[in-house]
DNA sequence: GTTAGTGCAAATCGTTTGCACGGTT
DNA sequence: AACCGTGCAAACGATTTGCACTAAC
């Protein structure tokens, strides 16, 4: 799904959030955040760390940097996680159309959609329940096009 | 969500099924299904032990069966679960209307709704993707009423 | 200089596995 | 008797935490 928003703008809309929470900025929260920008898609947390390695091996970086900040990123709603049972989650950037997915069991891979109606009847329902929707989620497991075909 | 199907015709598919696949009908296992039909609700594999572990002192049981268990239950649709990111899986019972659920994340209780608009869009969609549904999860987080009530 | 952030390694949590013994068929 | 299921404890993988050090403010 495509970024709706510069990178600029969200570098900016963080720094601002930081400083509202007395937090301070960092390379290494920089990065992160620049590196769930640019690639587009669904990334482990081990995903993002390797990727940042790569890219960057002059900085240090550790493993419970990139939980620690996944979690804050997560909580101001700049990332979104989908979870996989035990086999822990995948998060994505944050700031763009609300969509869900649609996840293969044998290969992983993640495809995502929208829907208009959908969206409508969650708000509906949460009204219903008295219940204050923070986030939603719909995930549809099964296996995808390409492994139907491999068989 | 009321139970659609009596008990001694739950067990006796089960018995079935243990049968067909050349599986054996224990004690463990007959206690780990009646727990989860009797007692309506959401359930982690650790609740499920530690109310067996009370309700039935006399029997062997170890952590590792409960899991084996429900591992099986839910391969052959009579339980279900629901995950929550990294905290693990809730089972319930399944062999009842398919719902989605609503998550309050300051307490963990979680309610059941059923909307059948939501339940064809998705088939809808996974036709249009070519996607072979497995299953298919809707999961709405936030507070629910009585949480916000507390402040 | 003060405070928050970091890497590292150890700890924790939920879950799985290897194995020898016990129960079901 | 044959084979599967079990408990136990050790192993595991993902995530979290305590701590001394470092960087941002």
């Amino acid at each position: 799904m495509t970024n709706t928003i510069a990178y600029d703008e969200v570098l900016q809309n963080f720094k601002t959030l930081l400083k509202l929470n007395n937090l301070k900025y960092t390379t290494q929260r920089e990065l992160i955040l620049k590196i769930i920008y640019d690639n587009d898609g669904h990334f482990t947390p081990e995903d993002i760390y390797n990727l940042i390695k790569e890219s960057h091996p002059e900085v240090k970086l550790g493993i419970a940097t990139v939980y620690r900040t996944l979690t804050l990123l997560e909580d101001e709603n700049i990332v979104n996680s989908i979870s996989f049972g035990t086999q822990g989650k995948k998060y994505e950037f944050g700031i763009t159309n609300h969509h869900d997915h649609l996840v293969c069991l044998k290969c992983g891979n993640i495809e995502e959609f929208y829907d208009e109606l959908i969206e409508e009847r969650q708000e509906e329902i949460a009204k219903k329940f008295n219940f204050k929707m923070s986030n939603h989620v719909m995930k549809i497991t099964g296996t995808c096009s390409a492994c139907q075909a491999k068989g």
